[in-house]
DNA sequence: GTCTATACAGCGATAGAC
DNA sequence: GTCTATCGCTGTATAGAC
């Protein structure tokens, strides 16, 4: 388990907190509405000091990208052998607080990716590395009989694309539920969509969990 | 079914010719990268003379917004009582064509509600009534029995959220594929999250669409 | 590292002539 | 209805002093 250090923002350096104001900045109001003078406002320094440290915003933008995945990177826990339901839980609960963290490039991918065409193929790649993770762990699922028999493979493959989308959508579908819905809540909708397709035994022990 | 006339551009009024550009433009290059600069010049037209007809581009984004909600109006098919599998599909397929048409409003989502947010309301409004529809289906299907009875009713209840959370997300998740998927292939998508939910015999009727 | 000052382009929107 | 011209503002980015 990943320990994270609480900082105090007077702690940062000047550097550090413009990356971190311009993550809470532009999940709140959006990249396009963000401009570096705000930013710099906000934290009481120039603009010509901010673009010292950062020639440009797209640059700041490549920064939170490169700290966003390798936060997710950081997560990883499957080892492609071995990953029991709670292991498998925790895991995803921890990675959709990372991408809730980083939520502007799941909710305002369009704006960034026609800004910096770069990040999106590092979300492409991302997503294509994650749906292995999860093809290995149906395989292994598969090879221990927890799946029902009567489910044909293209639907199992099925279960996998279902499981990316999934991953890839929920802080979309988060924003028509402005209160209700938290990353616990998505994790666990991630989780229930296995649930039909696990025989009798494996369901009931998985909805336990839930 | 909808017969949707072919009309050529010039055979439209300016106002009209306005609308149909800004569709094209706010979907290809982002709605916070096209202004009424841009708009005026690609039709040919003075931007004052665009501003006679818009005051302003949320006027612009809220015409969008109304003619996207009347053709989704317009091609509501189900009745309440009664729905088969053919019609039930090619009403989706039909469903998700006027989506992508009006896509800005499922890919830029953030981006408009920050400017219009009486068009999130809308939004949700909408889905809040399809999820509606989608519950009384299932109530029927399963006065039918074409439910499986090993499946809790919370399971079920859940399997009507999956299906919201696929409409409002699906074009989203299609970004990340750029050439390969359709509104065909989502369609196909969200009738498949519905087959381990079936009784057998049901299930293999609903793959033969497939 | 940090500041002030400034250049320059592009935005939304309006006025007024035809 | 359509045009040209223009205002005021805000955006990114740079120069040069301390």
């Amino acid at each position: 388990m990943q320990i994270y250090r609480l900082v105090q923002m007077n702690q940062l350096s000047t550097k550090e907190k413009i990356i971190a104001k311009s993550l809470a900045m532009f999940n709140e109001y959006g990249v396009e509405n963000i401009t570096t003078r705000h930013i710099a406002k906000e934290l009481g320094i120039s603009q010509g000091n901010l673009h010292y440290h950062y020639p440009n915003k797209n640059e700041i933008l490549s920064t939170l990208f490169h700290n966003f995945i390798h936060q997710i990177k950081s997560a990883e826990r499957f080892n492609g052998t071995e990953f029991n339901t709670i292991e498998m839980y925790e895991s995803m609960l921890e990675n959709f607080r990372i991408m809730d963290n980083y939520r502007l490039f799941f909710q305002q991918n369009e704006v960034i990716w026609r800004r910096i065409p770069e990040i999106k193929n590092g979300m492409v790649q991302l997503f294509l590395s994650k749906k292995n993770e999860i093809l290995d762990l149906i395989h292994i699922y598969k090879s221990e009989g927890k799946f029902r028999q009567d489910i044909s493979a293209s639907q199992i493959d099925f279960l996998a694309e279902q499981f990316i989308f999934t991953i890839q959508s929920w802080l979309m579908a988060k924003n028509y539920h402005p209160q209700g819905h938290s990353a616990e809540h998505y994790a666990k909708f991630l989780f229930r969509s296995w649930l039909p397709y696990l025989n009798n035994e494996t369901m009931k022990k998985w909805e336990e969990i839930l």
